[in-house]
DNA sequence: CTGAAAGCGCTTACAG
DNA sequence: CTGAAAGCGCTTACAG
């Protein structure tokens, strides 16, 4: 079929391709009847803008990209990361802006950043995963290429994530069980979310009396088993488990299964996913809305784009009560 | 800073900006020492080509489209489909092609494949998860947009999935095991490759002598958990499951567990992934390589846009042998 | 082997 | 309120 473009428009009604395009973006130079014919032609032979035409002309790719940097297997086991990128792009389609998703080895990101700036393949980009000294942000200030923290706002030297109400929400759970031991297995300490999280949970803890461990894994379910079961080993009285993302906190029930205790120590997570609800026993998570939240992301970084960044809105985390909060 | 183009390029060298696209684009017209320097300079500024000159002026997006149809919650529970896209999206870029990723609440599909197609965004589609009396293939013919459904091939009237190989990898260790009675949980009946399961299934235990019962569920844990419950209340003599996917073999295991019988009833998953891993009792599944697969559905939709359909590699499953594999 | 020119389908000052 | 025209950055017959 012959394709319609605005010339077929034009020459159907009699007008200039001018006009018609006034009267499809809605801009003024055209009458109102003038425009309810072009609309109701365009409508009627289905007429949709060339994406490439117009981003060439408007000089916008009405597209914004997200790398996802881990590996493809990391990622997976992350059932975060997918309700997120369906997040992100429903909340960009509403607006008619494309997602690019590439998966990228480590250390290769940079290369993809320069390619699409310099490619015109995208807007603005959403960051995930912010790490110390990240290189990431200088090189797109460089490049002038807009770009979203996701969960982060902007302060003087660089991005928190704003996660003291999260903290309470777990520790305050975990001391009203009465449990005043703590272990808390963060996640890998290069990550600047992961360092706030350190000590948002000491001050809670401090505050709530409790004492706390705090050790480092890797995310997998198979770095926190071990942490935990070294951990179990050392002090058999550990009493409660923080564990940083849902597979580790599932690491973290198998070490202790392995010890006989999984139904005598309180286990948390702060990420939920079907595994916390599936596992065995259930575990307590946080609930932290990444489809909502990934949603919200996309229309602050739209906002960004369209000349005027708006606040974020609060994050609205609840926890999910399951099986693994057992009191002290 | 200034946008390198080829313009740019071509003043710089003296050159028409024809014959830097010449060069640029490895087509014949220019003499070897011309084409050096072109891409020496080329390098040296960074050129990239514009993604929507190139677009408008081949007629060609270099871009593909998929669309997930189900909620987020489903797809975000399925691990197989996060190393589907990872492995769709890594084949892809080695071409340089994007992806476009939709996730449309059902009944949206046709809108959006009109959408791409006359806003020419992308150059072809993958489906997944085909349906009986599926709408999607006879509109992107129609569209003349062309399409891969995953994992399928076609016949004279339809499409298969070619999963006689899967089937006896999991029927055969269920009969090697001493099985003698299985129950079936299969996938919804509405799709295509559940359809050939079944079928497949049935001729696998006829062959083997063993008793079957086909139940249907909804892909979801609790939907698994439900049926599986019903069967064992009806006849507690069952002695092996296979579930069509993860979520429904942690939601079978929990039934089980119920009745105090998962440490006696073998379980098998038609998928693998963190799930079953990481299970208790952990779950025998097979491992379909999805990252793979979704590599190689990539290079054949590749392929057929460049104007002939390679023939598609045989699949590579294997089977990861686990605590639910008990004897009979 | 190289260059001048038209064209892809839009947008947008500018003149009427 | 409307139209003729240039321009976005490429590609590609066509003529030299």
């Amino acid at each position: 079929m012959p394709r319609v473009t605005i010339e077929v428009l034009a020459e159907r009604l009699g007008l200039s391709t001018a006009s018609v395009s006034y009267a499809l973006n809605g801009l003024p130079g055209v009458s109102a009847t003038t425009r309810t014919r072009v609309l109701e032609l365009a409508d009627e032979l289905g007429w949709r803008p060339n994406v490439g035409a117009r981003a060439l002309s408007r000089a916008r790719a009405d597209a914004v990209g997200l790398l996802l940097p881990r590996g493809a297997e990391d990622v997976g086991a992350e059932p975060y990361y997918m309700a997120l990128l369906a997040g992100i792009e429903s909340g960009l389609a509403e607006a008619g802006t494309a997602l690019m998703l590439r998966f990228v080895p480590d250390g290769a990101d940079l290369a993809v950043y320069r390619e699409w700036h310099a490619e015109h393949r995208v807007d603005g980009v959403f960051l995930t995963d912010l790490r110390i000294g990240d290189p990431r942000p200088a090189l797109l200030d460089r490049l002038g290429l807009p770009y979203l923290v996701h969960s982060g706002h902007r302060i003087a030297d660089g991005w928190r994530f704003g996660q003291e109400l999260e903290t309470s929400l777990l520790i305050d759970h975990l001391a009203g069980l009465g449990h005043r031991t703590l272990l808390h297995v963060a996640g890998p300490q290069t990550l600047v979310h992961e360092q706030e999280r350190i000590q948002e949970v000491r001050r809670a803890c401090v505050a709530a009396g409790i004492a706390l461990t705090t050790v480092e894994a890797d995310y997998t379910h198979e770095g926190a088993a071990e942490v935990v079961r070294a951990a179990v080993q050392r002090g058999p009285d550990v009493s409660a488990v923080l564990c940083g993302n849902d597979p580790m906190a599932i690491g973290c029930v198998r070490a202790l299964r392995e010890a006989g205790r999984e139904h005598r120590v309180a286990v948390v997570s702060w990420d939920d996913s079907v595994l916390c609800e599936t596992s065995f026993p259930s575990i307590t998570a946080l609930q932290r809305q990444p489809y909502e939240t990934g949603r919200e992301s996309a229309r602050l970084l739209l906002s960004g784009l369209s000349g005027s960044w708006r606040e974020p809105e609060p994050s609205s985390a609840r926890l999910v009560i399951r099986e693994t909060s057992v009191p002290a």
